[in-house]
RNA sequence: GGAGGGGUGGCAGAGCGGUUUAAUGCACUGGUCUUGAAAACCAGAGUCUCCGCAAGGUGACCGCAGGUUCGAAUCCUGUCCCCUCCGCCA
């Protein structure tokens, strides 16, 4: 959530750079909503200070209230209960107002709306010239990956993994979160699939993206559409000890997403399903730390694709391209022959304060100062089913196998994916 | 699902309609003393909000939300969470 008081006092710079992200902003509204909330809270605190003067001398004298008192106390208290109720009305509309702003893009997002104007800033690796043939196809015919029962039994957009793929997929899994854990120094996390809708707000998918979220009626739980929404969600409310910062955490978890606004894209293989596993990184860190852990994501998201000798490009998002809760961001795309496409498997953001506002989680930074809002950071590192498409399409010999990078082979028990053996 | 108990400041723990402006202890911060430290003693200390240039002050917060009352941590209702026992269950 974007700070009311920031909007006000610079509401031409906060203006402006969300016009970058194409949102207009009604600065006036904004205004004028806070200064009536202010207006009210004057009024009724003065009121309740009369009334708690009053009953303290009653209550200091051992007496009865006079009449004169009651009928007075008693139309006191009715226009504090008056006022309480504009001042509610009030802050629900500013509240509802201001949440469905997105953050405010750092100064040095590039400008644009369309994809277009994201800009490439690496490539690692050699593109494979071979068209070869797509992950449905391999996956089909190793007997590693089955469209139809995902169909038969949940529906479009759901897959099953059998065997080796299975298991390849769990590698990768388990590979990446120790490369987490004991190089990158993060915290492993293995958290709730199934959150409370006020976890949701303060990720920033709540709100205004319901529409992409599975929720149960009877409990009013929401399925994660991503591990992001419960490591933010981890300190909400909280004061954080500032020794333990920065916090890094990464968590291996299923993400379920509704995808109607994909209606009839991607409809072929397993690049955009409802049910997915992702490894996700994580992290509170102090706002001056932010642009440096947002680089050092990156790094440690590429070397994931660079140990699985996958060819990849990073591309910075514009500011139009950028999700809701971002201030910028890099997406890690690797190629995949088969498909002709580059996959998106990863997306690093920087946050800044926007979900530790949302949630309330504050720090200290020394002993009797003032609280501060952390900043928050997220990455995948790294999807897996694009991944896991990847290593298919890039590894795929002229004999049907499929060569399995080489830092795998110790969770995998075995080098290659073969017709014959799966 | 059933029965019972409980949620109070960083922690422990009192208070159960008005001297609560939430006791007391521990931990914490500053100070006195000391060569230094410990101990002792003194003082201070939460979060948020609004007014104010500031100093300072108002108000809210005893799980959360309502209600009763001139006045609520205290009474009532709802709700969430935790604990114990029973039942069911991976």
């Amino acid at each position: 959530m974007l700070d009311v008081e920031n909007i006000i006092s610079n509401h031409i710079g906060v203006k402006q750079s969300l016009k970058r992200r194409g949102v207009d902003l009604d600065v006036e509204l904004i205004q004028s909503l806070n200064q009536s909330r202010k207006d009210l809270i004057t009024k009724s605190d003065a009121l309740k200070s009369k009334r708690n003067n009053v009953s303290r001398v009653i209550g200091n004298e051992k007496r009865q209230p006079t009449k004169i008192e009651i009928e007075e106390m008693r139309s006191t208290g009715d226009e504090i209960k008056s006022l309480g109720n504009a001042l509610g009305k009030v802050k629900t509309t500013l509240t509802d107002l201001l949440l469905p702003l997105p953050n405010i893009p750092s100064d040095d997002v590039p400008d644009g709306l369309e994809e277009s104007k994201n800009i490439e800033i690496k490539r690692w690796g050699q593109l494979s010239k071979v068209h070869g043939e797509a992950h449905w196809d391999i996956g089909l015919k190793l007997g590693i990956l089955d469209m139809e029962s995902g169909a038969s039994i949940s529906g479009s957009r759901f897959y099953v993994l059998k065997g080796r793929g299975a298991k390849l997929q769990r590698a990768l899994s388990a590979w990446m979160l120790d490369v987490h854990t004991n190089k990158n120094g993060y915290i492993e996390i293995d958290p709730p699939y199934l959150v409370k809708h006020d976890t949701m707000v303060g990720s920033g998918n709540l709100p205004k993206f319901k529409d992409n979220l599975y929720h149960d009626d009877e409990t009013d739980l929401w399925l994660i559409p991503t591990a992001e929404v419960v490591l933010n969600g981890l300190h909400q409310g909280q004061i954080i000890d500032p020794s333990i910062l920065p916090l890094k955490y990464v968590a291996r978890t299923a993400s379920f997403r509704k995808e109607h606004a994909a209606a009839g894209r991607d409809v072929r293989g397993i690049k955009r399903v409802h049910q997915f596993e992702k490894v996700e990184m994580f992290r509170f860190v102090e706002p001056e730390e932010g642009n440096e852990a947002l680089e050092q994501m990156l790094d440690e998201a590429s070397e994931l694709c660079e140990k699985l000798e996958l060819s990849y490009r990073v591309v910075e998002l514009c500011a139009g391209e950028l999700g809701f809760q971002s201030a910028k961001t890099y997406d890690i795309e690797v190629w995949a022959p088969g498909s002709g496409e580059w996959l998106e498997v990863s997306s690093i953001s920087n946050c800044k304060d926007f979900q530790t506002r949302r949630n309330n989680t504050r720090y200290r930074p020394k002993v009797g100062s003032s609280t501060r809002f952390p900043h928050t950071l997220n990455g995948s590192g790294l999807a897996l089913p694009r991944i896991w498409i990847a290593i298919l399409e890039n590894g795929l010999k002229p004999d049907g196998s499929v060569t399995i990078p080489e830092v795998l082979h110790d969770y995998t028990d075995w080098k290659q994916l073969d017709p014959i053996l799966n």
